[in-house]
DNA sequence: ATGTGC
């Protein structure tokens, strides 16, 4: 991106201010040379989501945001439905509630390094992976209901988890508001047997040592130490969000001229969150919302067996479950006004800060989990959300390292064997059905984790706690 | 991200 464009307004704050259509300024925050390296469709494209109904105070980019559907991945836009303000389902995304959930395992590095290759076995046999994959669950049409109404909370009334777990779930582990009726037929039964599967792309399952620790208190508050053993899990609501999100684009795209919404480009699709339109995309978001939930406990659940077959009597307990493709009302003030505005977050973390009353108890005191996830074969983060952040990106972060190049470019440039035992060199396990997914996942397709991180860290958007780096990784 | 692509 060209720097000349941007106003600097800080080391890591870049301001675009309004001109022709847009409504408000758009602001990214990044260092110089991410903002340097940064794709110049993020800059078109939130000056685009800047334009657009409602929005209030900025359109946002992360550290890490990148070009996507319409609104940029790693973008940030919040609308007022009393002054007209819109959803856009390209502002959530095709991955509705995509999102990474951490888990301690209790072990330490020196039970899990004379045989890794045990647990990766294991894990790999249990976690459905890749494009397409099923699992053993199958659901039926009330049952299929009933898991998107209640979410987690329905996966661990059948028994898959722990009740204890809920409390660390966004959203208490249920998303309200959710309205079955609006998920279709068909993507009902494109997720009747992909529940507790882990997908393809991006989505992985990663065992994970805690190497470096930047804040003791907040680490000790969120049971993490050097040398401790973590799994994390990145998945979202597979075939059933991506249905919901390929049917309201296209409706959203055709009543554009009904709402009477000028649209700088098409792919930003909307309709004001008072009409019918976006009250109906609402209630299904929501439901997709409580499929992922529900995925990534059951996940939980078959990863807890699988641990216990290496490691007997070891249980898993929920650091936090965190989500970044949503649209969710939250309460802000703003210009010295309390206002509910409807968050836009694609690829984009919550990040609430010390006191927030929907924080679990446990971290009200010092702020959200924020978990970011790195690259294969690189360091993931843990941050925690700041009070400060309420006003910086409407208590929002970064959400990974970000593409730097294509899927296609990625694909041409590495061959996933040689990855797989270049990470093996490194220590790292990698365990996937598909080689070319590996190399579209090569870890310098990725900017660098640590510097988004970094970037989020000096932004204030969230602060750096502690730095983990994968032992064995099961890839979608 | 995705029964990968109109």
């Amino acid at each position: 991106m060209n720097i000349g464009q941007l106003i600097r307004r800080g080391e890591t704050c870049w301001e675009i201010p309004p001109t022709a259509a847009m409504r408000v300024p758009a602001v990214i925050y990044a260092d110089e040379g991410l903002i340097r390296a940064m794709d110049p469709k993020v800059y078109e494209q939130i000056t685009n989501v800047a334009t657009l109904p409602g929005i209030v105070e900025a359109a946002y980019a992360m550290p890490d945001a990148h070009w996507g559907y319409g609104f940029p991945i790693g973008g940030v836009a919040a609308f007022d439905p009393d002054q007209g303000g819109v959803i856009s389902a390209g502002g959530v995304g095709f991955d509705i509630s995509c999102g990474v959930r951490t888990l301690h395992t209790g072990l330490t590095m020196d039970r899990l390094e004379s045989d890794p290759h045990r647990l990766a076995d294991e894990l790999y046999r249990a976690i459905p992976a890749g494009v397409g994959s099923r699992g053993k669950i199958h659901l039926n049409p009330h049952e299929m209901t009933a898991m998107l109404t209640g979410g987690a909370r329905w996966a661990i009334d059948r028994g898959f988890g722990e009740a204890a777990d809920l409390e660390r779930i966004e959203e208490r582990g249920c998303m309200a508001g959710a309205d079955p009726a609006q998920v279709s037929a068909r993507a009902r039964e494109r997720q009747r047997e992909e529940m507790g599967t882990l997908g393809s792309g991006n989505h992985y399952l990663e065992v994970q040592r805690v190497v470096e620790i930047y804040h003791r208190p907040v680490a000790e508050k969120f049971g993490l130490r050097t040398d401790g053993i973590v799994i994390t899990i990145h998945c979202g609501s597979r075939g059933l969000g991506h249905q919901i999100g390929t049917e309201f684009l296209k409706e959203m795209a055709m009543a554009a001229a009904q709402y009477k919404i000028a649209l700088p480009d098409r792919e930003l699709a909307c309709a004001p969150i008072r009409s019918p339109l976006g009250r109906r995309y609402l209630g299904a978001m929501r439901a997709a919302i409580n499929c992922a939930l529900a995925n990534r406990q059951i996940l939980t659940h078959l990863t807890q067996k699988a641990v216990d077959t290496v490691f007997p009597g070891v249980r898993l307990e929920l650091l936090y479950d965190v989500s970044h493709n949503t649209c969710k009302v939250e309460h802000y003030t703003v210009n010295g006004r309390k206002k509910e505005l409807y968050i836009h977050r694609k690829g984009a973390t919550r990040a609430y800060g010390p006191g927030h009353p929907d924080l679990p108890e446990a971290f009200r005191e010092v702020g959200q989990p924020v978990l970011i996830g790195g690259s294969m074969g690189t360091s993931s983060y843990v941050l925690c959300g700041t009070e400060k952040g309420a006003n910086r990106a409407f208590s929002s972060a970064c959400h990974g390292a970000g593409r730097a190049m294509s899927r296609h470019q990625a694909a041409k440039q590495w061959r996933g064997r040689e990855l797989v035992d270049e990470l093996a060199r490194q220590g790292i396990i990698i365990r996937s059905p598909s080689l070319r997914g590996i190399a579209e996942e090569a870890p310098l397709a990725y900017k660098d984790a640590g510097a988004v991180v970094g970037a989020a860290d000096k932004a204030g958007l969230a602060h750096k706690i502690a730095r983990l780096e994968p032992v064995i990784c099961i890839k979608g």
